[in-house]
DNA sequence: AGACAGACCTGTGAGC
DNA sequence: TGCTCACAGGTCTGTC
């Protein structure tokens, strides 16, 4: 599943490859994406060359003449490039054939993910204008968590989440970030302390980081050729481990909905 | 405006 | 073994 660390490593792997190239052709199998593929799309992009690769939040833009493609991973999505001609598998929903031999390959078994095109300004897009600062920029910091929390009475689990708050934590950073800051996750957001706010933010920034470090690892759905799960989820605290021992105080990892999501954590190490 | 429920989709794994 | 079914996940929409 890809969050904010596989997202920017599909931008850095696919850019090079991309970046100045002319769209040829563009084939979709499969228009019935979260939100349908246009039926312009071909119109849109055939003839175009794409400018430098970009990303916000867990969105992929790119840049052609009088817009951007903005492309959205959802949960199970990939976007990979593979040689004209190599034969579709069950899921690839959409190919942009490129000038120089490629196809950028759209694949989704789930079908969450979604392209769409947006003239003029991408971030003034209504996906785009509400996301709150990157967490690995100088804009996200404890002091702007805390700023933000004060007065929230929802959970800090779901605040951490909520993309006006801090863009690409998910569930499962935001299980690690609350247990590596020490903070239960069902505390109400405008409770946790300013010094808090500075160790979740801290945390958050680091796990993310960790995660792109090592390539930005899928936590979950991946399985290698092997059948080995994702080398990043050996590093994981809490986050599936509901049950089990806590690997800092040996007591059991509890888990919990929040806010309609799965949550795990160590009520001992985090209060 | 904040909080929360529901919808979207399908592979996986548990339970029968 | 084969079937059913709940669940996971991010984000948008709708309701209170």
């Amino acid at each position: 599943m890809p969050e904010l660390p596989e997202v920017e490593t599909t931008r850095r792997g696919i850019a090079p490859l991309v970046e100045g190239q002319e769209v040829t052709e563009v084939i979709v199998r499969q228009p019935r994406l979260r939100t349908p593929v246009p039926g312009e799309l071909a119109e849109w992009l055939v003839g175009q060359r794409f400018g430098t690769l970009a990303r916000r939040a867990k969105y992929l833009l790119l840049p052609i003449a009088d817009g951007h493609l903005l492309w959205h991973l959802g949960m199970s999505g990939s976007l990979r490039l593979v040689p004209i001609g190599t034969p579709p598998r069950t899921h690839d929903h959409v190919d942009v054939v490129l000038g120089n031999g490629h196809v950028l390959r759209y694949h989704d078994p789930r079908r969450f993910g979604f392209v769409d095109f947006v003239r003029g300004d991408p971030h003034a897009d209504t996906r785009l204008a509400r996301l709150g600062p990157e967490p690995l920029s100088d804009a996200f910091s404890g002091e702007h968590l805390f700023a933000r929390s004060r007065k929230r009475r929802v959970a800090i689990k779901p605040f951490l989440m909520d993309n006006a708050n801090v863009v690409g934590v998910g569930n499962i950073y935001a299980s690690e970030a609350l247990f590596m800051a020490g903070v239960d996750p069902r505390r109400p957001a405008g409770e946790v302390t300013r010094e808090e706010c500075e160790r979740l933010a801290n945390a958050a920034s680091s796990v993310l980081a960790a995660a792109i470090a090592q390539g930005g690892t899928t936590l979950r759905d991946f399985v290698g050729g092997d059948g080995k799960p994702g080398y990043f989820a050996q590093s994981l605290n809490v986050y599936g481990r509901g049950g089990e021992p806590c690997r800092e105080c040996g007591h059991e990892i509890m888990s919990l909905v929040l806010g309609q999501r799965a949550s795990c954590f160590c009520p001992y190490c985090q209060r």
